[in-house]
DNA sequence: CCAGACGTTGTT
DNA sequence: GTCTGG
DNA sequence: CCAGACGTTGTT
DNA sequence: GTCTGG
């Protein structure tokens, strides 16, 4: 899976776009790309902060610490991610917002990849489920993310097996919040929640994202 | 005790 | 940081 | 898309 | 140069 940047010139709940960001290239695992989450000092906050996508855990301290965890970490399963080492903390703490124009899933066939991309049937942003960590490399603090994941809804079990996890607004808030069951909210979405397009090399760069 | 792991997706 | 495996 | 590997022996 | 992994 890889992403769409957002093209809204707002985030849900008019969090405004951070400086640096540039709304509508794709972003891949290793590249900044802002995340809405409560603001740690001022949790009644939200704000949305650019951060590296591959989650570096809070333990580590140099570089080839990030290449290490950091290159393996832009995916949690929801299944797992409240056990698991990597991202529990996380889970309990530090959960955050991603919200996109859309993402794309591959599928094999022979030597051939046929690329789908997949927005909002409403037209609108699409909402992710991630958790974000904090680590300290060589004393400098290093925010980064993941998209937890799913399994894929009816719509997209044709082209892949898992889908990242989609909120609602009011479940969007949810997961921010923490005061729900949080698995409750980590299901696929509703097939009619999206559209698949054709992707292809000429439009799975950003180019198809409203530009013109 | 110490060293090493700590992850996901897709498997033509 | 915490857990597992040796 | 971009970054990184691209290898073997020997076994911390 | 080409393949893999994120």
């Amino acid at each position: 899976m890889w992403i769409a940047g957002n093209r809204e010139p707002e985030f849900i709940w008019k969090i405004p776009l951070p400086d640096g960001f540039l709304p509508g290239l794709d972003v891949f695992p290793g590249n900044a790309y802002p995340v809405i989450r409560k603001n740690p000092l001022h949790p009644e906050q939200l704000e949305a902060v650019l951060m590296r996508w591959g989650l570096v855990p809070h333990w580590s301290t140099t570089l080839e610490d990030i290449e290490k965890y950091g290159s393996k970490t832009f995916n949690a399963r929801a299944e797992t991610a409240q056990e698991l080492p990597t991202f529990r903390d996380s889970f309990q703490r530090r959960r955050c917002l991603i919200q996109i124009a859309a993402f794309y899933e591959w599928r094999k066939i022979d030597k051939f990849k046929e690329k789908h991309q997949i927005v909002s049937s409403s037209g609108g942003p699409l909402i992710l489920a991630g958790l974000w960590d904090r680590a300290f490399i060589e004393a400098e603090p290093l925010d980064s993310f993941t998209v937890l994941t799913c399994p894929a809804n009816a719509l997209l079990d044709d082209i892949h097996q898992r889908m990242p996890v989609i909120l609602g607004q009011k479940a969007a808030r949810e997961w921010l919040d923490g005061k729900t069951d949080l698995h409750d909210l980590l299901r696929p979405c509703p097939s009619h929640w999206l559209e698949i397009l054709p992707a292809n090399e000429q439009n799975n760069m950003g180019l198809d994202l409203g530009e013109g």
